[in-house]
DNA sequence: TTAGTTAAGGTCAGTCAAAGTCAAAGTCTA
DNA sequence: TAGACTTTGACTTTGACTGACCTTAACTAA
């Protein structure tokens, strides 16, 4: 007996693995109808299910004619590293552990020596003002998001 | 799917692309009236698309035989086109003047359309969380650090 | 001259159409 | 039965579009 998340989760799910584009794009209200559930039950298995952890990236625009595109970050054939770094970083992560994340990607040609540049600013921490315990949470989450916007991409 | 602003939007940098001089000239009733629209709302698209941020500068004049003339301003091809999106950024960055910035970048060709990924995503407000006033600023201290990052370089 | 007319473009606040947020309430499950 | 997960809806924010009213410039006729 899932739940309506559940069915709305494989739903878009399976639209995603038949769209040839490698992404969709909703309308929240409509979804929601077919569902016969309220809008915000959308954001919810939005947010639970198909977060830059499980690879997906969520793209909106509100107002008049919005939508709610959703893709997917293609895993290449085979290794999994997106997973297993997502495994590695947890929801916290130092700045000496960013470094070393990024380092490897360079190494294993993930990345470009530009893009390590970029990323290596963004989560510094001379930049990234704010107290302890949340810096690292922070860190983790713009390091996810960065690397997930390229990953599976061409270089 | 993409809306009349779209549509305009497009519209104009197309014609912005093709003409020799860097600049065009459109009369706004005209424009309107090929797009069955209001005139106001070439307003709206210049305001909301064609900023400085963006890199546009907009003139125009009243009264008869009026005109608007939209020409794009390239950065500087030395390296003070740092001082000057600095200049425009402030201490204080929304997400759409950050997105409109990065936009700007690509067309420049400054960054790569990889490059512009990861920023977009690590400046992303879904991915920035944390109380208004402080996000901006945090925004433009990440989106300063990444760009200076690639500023002198190569690409 | 100069006042009036016409032909532009500008402004701004308001409406509507989305999507986002958040916390309270409900349900399940170990 | 506590804690995790789900569902709900009131409220917020953002974006597109519109129309009434304003300003400016050129032209024209007295």
């Amino acid at each position: 007996m899932p739940n309506i998340s559940d069915l709305i989760e494989a739903y878009l799910k399976k639209m995603l693995e038949q769209s040839p584009k490698g992404y969709i794009e909703i309308q929240r209200n409509e979804l929601a109808g077919e569902f016969n559930c309220v809008p915000s039950q959308i954001n919810y298995v939005l947010s639970t299910r198909f977060t830059v952890n499980h690879g997906f990236v969520i793209e909106s625009r509100r107002g008049g004619g919005g939508y709610v595109r959703i893709s997917k970050v293609p895993l290449e054939s085979g290794c999994d590293w997106l997973e297993e770094l997502y495994r590695l970083m947890g929801n916290s992560v130092t700045q000496s552990v960013a470094t070393g994340i990024l380092q490897r990607l360079l190494s294993e040609e993930k990345i470009t020596k530009r893009e390590f540049k970029i990323m290596k600013a963004a989560v510094d921490r001379s930049v990234l003002k704010i107290e302890l315990p949340w810096r690292d949470k922070l860190r983790a989450q713009i390091l996810k998001a960065m690397i997930t916007a390229v990953a599976g991409e061409k270089k």
